[in-house]
DNA sequence: GCAGGATCTGACCGATCGGTCAAGTACCGT
DNA sequence: ACGGTACTTGACCGATCGGTCAGATCCTGC
């Protein structure tokens, strides 16, 4: 049978690979994870890891492309809608799902977003955020900038940092008490206090 | 004459070496930085390297330990006593001096900290984290538990970020108009907005 | 049954890794 | 002048790195 579009997504030997050379990036580092530890931990030998994927590299593409596709498109239609509070809204939103559903590949490209600057999709990630931080700061003072720089890497990295540090203990009690919709609407919540103010305070 | 404490700090090789490894380390990774790369930064060869350090570890121990203890005792200060409004103004404050007096060791453990939890140091620094964490967390809410967390969280990776996204253009042009003490109190306002509201919103 | 592609693997390659070691140099008090 | 100490370095080591390649094995269409 081909392609079944109901079957478990983890059968092909590629999705493995791929999934377990993720989790090893975003856990131990893209410089600190070689070959063989990704080939050990999905069960396969190191040259078939190399026959699946051209080199290291193209398992970092292949990992984090789909996230920083889902981010350009998140930050172009933000930068050229007008930024009315619905749309910071609506862009709350959809940012903080993009943040739960790729929370490897984002942990992996925010933490390593810098040292990767090398490997082209990352250079795209890389200009992405720079295109909202742009968006974000033009035109508003350092106190504005400061509570969208807070408030974004705080989203992410809060997150990110949760799967760091708490992998253990609190996180994980924090996350199986809480269900991902939980954690969405608290995070969105937060976020919209923040950068959409309901008194009259002005936002910039 | 002995060590004159009014020297200027960057005399001495070991402190060369030590700044251009901490450099790298948060720039490019631990695990992708060589200790070659590190002798060829500082312009000494990498056996001098190992003489002054007994190892890669140790490199990193000696760079992150002074900033780790500031952690550690303003973790147990703000833990120990009392949570009143003006205990979390202080360690605000005094938060913000750590991250902006630590920028190089904040960055390298904040985004490499979980990937090297072996190293005893870094241990400690992650413990220290983690009590932060539950002197915060114990007995709130979900929806608070996040804004500590963006807060904390988004104070500490706004800088990080900018140091690693926008060394070239926004950040240097953001952090060259603005002094550190603008940044710093522009920190510190947001910060002290989200943990400290002024309107009748309850803490917990 | 058999040809042929897809998949998987061990052997192997040059380069680089962290680290050891002994020799060399420069400066010190005596 | 001398012995010792602090410092620097190149040569060298075994291990591991990312990557290549030539088979094995398996599955499928004919």
């Amino acid at each position: 049978m081909p392609t079944d579009a109901t079957a478990p997504p983890r059968a092909r030997a590629s999705d493995e690979l791929l999934h377990a050379a993720l989790e090893q990036f975003a856990t131990v580092g893209f410089a600190g994870t070689s070959l063989q530890q990704i080939a050990d931990h999905a069960g396969y030998s190191k040259s078939s890891v190399l026959y699946h994927y051209a080199s290291k590299e193209a398992l970092l593409e292949a990992g984090i492309a789909p996230a920083i596709e889902r981010l350009e498109v998140l930050v172009a239609e933000f930068a050229e809608g007008r930024r009315s509070d619905a749309a910071r809204g609506a862009f709350i939103g959809r940012f903080v799902d993009l943040l739960l559903g790729e929370r490897l590949a984002v942990h992996l490209f925010v933490s390593q977003g810098h040292s990767l600057g090398d490997i082209p999709i990352v250079k795209r990630g890389n200009a992405a955020i720079r295109v909202l931080a742009d968006a974000i700061c033009s035109g508003a003072s350092l106190a504005e900038q400061m509570r969208f720089g807070v408030a974004l890497a705080g989203a992410t990295y809060a997150l990110v940092a949760g799967a760091t540090f708490f992998d253990d203990d609190e996180m994980s009690e924090l996350m199986n008490t809480h269900s991902d919709d939980e954690v969405r609407t608290a995070l969105v919540d937060v976020l919209t206090e923040l950068l959409i103010p309901a008194d009259g305070r002005p936002t910039r």
